[in-house]
DNA sequence: TCTGGGGTCCTAGGACCC
DNA sequence: TCTGGGGTCCTAGGACCC
C-alpha cells in the first residue's frame, strides 16, 4: 500500500447520455436514455434525470421505457463520444505517463509517477484542476474524481463523490472507510459470488472480514479467497498499467427474433467474419485462433474454436473457419445470438510449415445460398439521436421515424433550443451527418 | 414480446512432450 | 505387468467489468 494517495480515479458522469445533452439543448434537465432500441435492447447510460425514475444500466429497454416513457431513447453516437473521450485522455496524459484507460469514461493515473507534490492538499487542488479542465474542453461534461492510495480505494472514492464531485481518501483511513459498504464494492465481487457470500451471511465489506479462511476457500477457491481477504481490509498493490495489448477482437449480434435458419446464420456469420478482419488487418494484427459463439433462447451459450497452423487476417479464411465451426452445432433450439471472434493474436502472418494446411480438409464446402430474410435483419435507416444536416435548415439530429416520415430537431450544442421538422424519409435533401472519431 | 456488446481473466480437463 | 511429474497448448465454460 502506498503512503501517499497518488492514484486518481477519473469517471465521467452519465457519460453518453451528458453528450447527448450537451450537444441536443432541448434534452438538457430532461430523462435521456441511451442504449439499445429494438425489441432485445438494453439500457446503456441514463441520465440523473431518468435514473430518479429508476432506470439504470443494463436494464431491458422494455423496463426502461415502462418506468419512464416521457425519456428520450436515442440509440448512441459512439464517434461522438469517442471524440470527448480522447480529449479526457489527453488531459490524464497531461499529469502522468502512467495513465491507464479502463474503458471509454473512465481511467487510472499514477501521480506519483508524474513528479507531483505528494501531501493531500496539493493532490485536492490538482484533482479539482482537472475537474474544471474536463468541463472546459469537452463543451461541459462533467467527472467525478477519486484519489487514494490504491486503485481500489481511489475507485471507491469517485464512486462516492458522483456526480460531479472529488473524493480524497486519507491515508490510514481506508479500512474504515470501506467496511460497512457492501460486499459488491469489491472489483471482483459480482452477481454469483454475491449470492454466494450472502449464504455465509456476507452483506458488507467488515463481515468479509469476519470469515473464517477456510470458509472462504472453499466457497471461492484459493487465489480468489486469498485476494479477496486482502481486498477486504483494502489491502491493494495492483501497478496502474498503460498501454495493455489487445488480445483478442470479437462480434456478435442479438437477433430481433431467434433464428431457425441456417442461412440466415450464415449470412450473419459471413458479414461478422468480415468485420472481425476488417479491424485485425486495420490493427495490423494476425489471429490464429477463430471462435464461433451462439447463444440459445433459453440463454445458454456454447462456443467452438479453432486454432489454425498459421495467424491470418483474412476474411474468407475467418468466414470459412466460422462457417465450419457452426455447421457442428445444432440450430434446431433456434439461435438469439450469433458471434465470431480471434484471438491468439500476433503482430506478423505466421506461414504454416511446409506441407501443413491452414485450413483442415472440408471447410471449404459449406453452405452456399443467399439469404431471403435479409429484410429482417435491416436496421431502419434512420436511428433517434442520429447526427443529420440538411440542405436548408443545416444541422439536427434524428427525434423519431416510421410510415415514410422521419421527424428532426434542428439545433446543436451551440444554438440552444431548435425547432422541428417532418421530411420524408427519402427525402434528397437530408443526409446523416459524418461522426467525428466513428471511423477509427 | 424479459435479459447488449466488447472485452479480460480464471479454471479445468485432455493431449502431448520430456 | 500397471504407471510419475511437470510444463505447455488447446478447448470450453463462466464470472466479471464497463
Amino acid at each position: 500500500m502506498r503512503s501517499h494517495a497518488t492514484i486518481l480515479h477519473l469517471d465521467l458522469d452519465a457519460f453518453f447520455a451528458a453528450v447527448e445533452q450537451r450537444d441536443k439543448p432541448s434534452l438538457r434537465g430532461k430523462p435521456v436514455i441511451v442504449g439499445g432500441l429494438g425489441p432485445r435492447g438494453v439500457v446503456s447510460t441514463a441520465s440523473y434525470e431518468a435514473r430518479k425514475f429508476g432506470v439504470g444500466s443494463a436494464m431491458p429497454m422494455h423496463e426502461a421505457r415502462r418506468r419512464c416513457p416521457h425519456a428520450a431513447f436515442l440509440s448512441g453516437r459512439f464517434g461522438a463520444y469517442r471524440a470527448s473521450s480522447r480529449v479526457v485522455m489527453a488531459l490524464l496524459g497531461q499529469l502522468s505517463p502512467l495513465v491507464e484507460q479502463l474503458s471509454v469514461d473512465e481511467a487510472f493515473v499514477d501521480l506519483a509517477a508524474g513528479g507531483h507534490r505528494l501531501e493531500s492538499a496539493y493532490l485536492i487542488n490538482l484533482g479539482e484542476g482537472l475537474r474544471s479542465d474536463v468541463v472546459r474542453e469537452t463543451g461541459g461534461l462533467t467527472a467525478s474524481v477519486g484519489l487514494g492510495t490504491s486503485k481500489f480505494i481511489a475507485k471507491v472514492g469517485s464512486e462516492l463523490a458522483k456526480p460531479d464531485g472529488l473524493r480524497l481518501v486519507e491515508p490510514g483511513t481506508e479500512a474504515d472507510l470501506i467496511a460497512p459498504l457492501p460486499a459488491r464494492t469489491i472489483p471482483g465481487i459480482g452477481p454469483v459470488t454475491m449470492e454466494r457470500l450472502a449464504r455465509l451471511g456476507v452483506r458488507t465489506v467488515a463481515d468479509i472480514r469476519r470469515l473464517e479462511p477456510g470458509e472462504l476457500t472453499r466457497e471461492l477457491g484459493r487465489s480468489w479467497a486469498e485476494s479477496l481477504a486482502e481486498l477486504a481490509y483494502a489491502r491493494d498493490d495492483r501497478a496502474v498499467e498503460p498501454e495493455r495489448e489487445t488480445k483478442s477482437i470479437s462480434v456478435e449480434d442479438t437477433f430481433a427474433a431467434d433464428v431457425f435458419d441456417r442461412r440466415v446464420l450464415a449470412d450473419s456469420l459471413r458479414r461478422d467474419a468480415a468485420n472481425v478482419a476488417g479491424r485485425l488487418r486495420a490493427a495490423g494484427m494476425f489471429a490464429r485462433t477463430i471462435t464461433l459463439k451462439v447463444k440459445y433462447p433459453d440463454f445458454s451459450t456454447h462456443t467452438r474454436s479453432r486454432t489454425l497452423a498459421g495467424a491470418v487476417d483474412d476474411t474468407e479464411t475467418i468466414m470459412a473457419v466460422a462457417l465450419g465451426l457452426l455447421s457442428g452445432l445444432d440450430v434446431t433450439p433456434g439461435v438469439r445470438l450469433l458471434g465470431v471472434g480471434v484471438s491468439g493474436l500476433a503482430s506478423v502472418a505466421q506461414e504454416p510449415l511446409f506441407g501443413e494446411d491452414v485450413l483442415a480438409v472440408g471447410d471449404e464446402e459449406v453452405v452456399e445460398e443467399v439469404v431471403p430474410a435479409i429484410a429482417v435483419l435491416e436496421g431502419p435507416r434512420w436511428s433517434p439521436g442520429q447526427d443529420v444536416v440538411h440542405s436548408t435548415h443545416g444541422q439536427g439530429w434524428v427525434w423519431g421515424s416510421g410510415l415514410g416520415r422521419v421527424t428532426v430537431r434542428f439545433e446543436t450544442a451551440a444554438t440552444g433550443v431548435g425547432p422541428v421538422r417532418t421530411f420524408a424519409s427519402d427525402d434528397p435533401e437530408l443526409l446523416p451527418l459524418e461522426q467525428p472519431g466513428s471511423n477509427d
